[in-house]
DNA sequence: TCCCAATGCTTCGAATCCGAAGCACCAATG
DNA sequence: CATTGGTGCTTCGGATTCGAAGCATTGGGA
């Protein structure tokens, strides 16, 4: 289901504004934080993505214009990223297709109902997942006695 | 919420079995079909994923020994994928640690009741997209620089 | 002050992904 | 039987992805 809604939603960012699903979280995050700035770490928190590819996106985002990018001021490591006023007027342009995708194929067939049930499950399953520690092994069962030699 | 949980079982499943989650859902599918059998086509339909890159992946399990291709019998054009012995193997290890896995991160925060709604809410929304005509075209532009539009 | 592990991000190489174009075959038409 | 349009899959080129390695800065002692 999520692959579904998750394929039209990629589509419409395309279609409407030329940005990926991780470029329009990206501009969305900014959009909200204070100042329109973030440094690349605090966009990773809220993105689940790769610090590489947090790094290309921010490229591509830099060069259409739509965000800029400069060193951090506390601490030279670091990297901040702020979301430019093109950036916003792209995010407008964007958002109202967005949501109307969104209603359109997630919450049509639901009802207040439904809509409150599905908030409060998966809100706790996200802060399930979010609290266990990251899986440092997984489980080491095996069922078939022709399991190939396999170097991981 | 799903992007967590797509990563974990991405994670587990490349650990017990370097596969991809594609090449688990593969296989998954073709070891439920008669004769463990499918076309290209069938399979599609069950894996939300563009042609191209499910002939890629068929053809890494070709390659791993875990699948064959071969034409058709009916129709010259297809190519019928078939599981192999040792790709029923490699399925088995893995099985049991996707299902604990979410076991672990899906369903210990959920009780019974949780779970049927779920399944319920989300069976609807599912029927619901798949029964929506592709999208015909997204809502209308806009160009930079003009007030954003007021409509959501 | 001078180290040194830890941190923040980028670069690198290789794998994976997609859409468009291409190839081969099927089925219907005349 | 030749033609035409449609279908099934692959190939192609370019874009995106990730993990590992690299570079620079920071912070906490010795």
């Amino acid at each position: 289901m999520s692959s579904l809604l998750r394929h039209s939603v990629e589509q419409q960012l395309q279609e409407a504004g030329g940005l990926s699903y991780v470029q329009f979280q990206l501009l969305a995050t900014l959009g909200d934080s204070p100042g329109g700035s973030a440094r690349m770490t605090d966009l990773a928190d809220g993105v689940v993505y790769s610090r590489s590819g947090l790094t290309y996106q921010a490229q591509l985002l830099e060069k259409r214009g739509l965000a800029t990018r400069a060193p951090s001021v506390e601490d030279e490591r670091g990297t901040t990223v702020t979301i430019t006023a093109e950036g916003r007027s792209v995010l407008d342009d964007v958002f109202p297709g967005h949501v109307a995708v969104l209603g359109d194929l997630l919450f049509t067939p639901l009802d207040g109902s439904d809509v409150a049930q599905l908030a409060d499950v998966l809100g706790r399953v996200r802060d399930h997942m979010r609290s266990v520690p990251p899986r440092s092994a997984a489980p080491r069962r095996r069922s078939r006695a022709t399991a190939p030699p396999r170097d991981a």
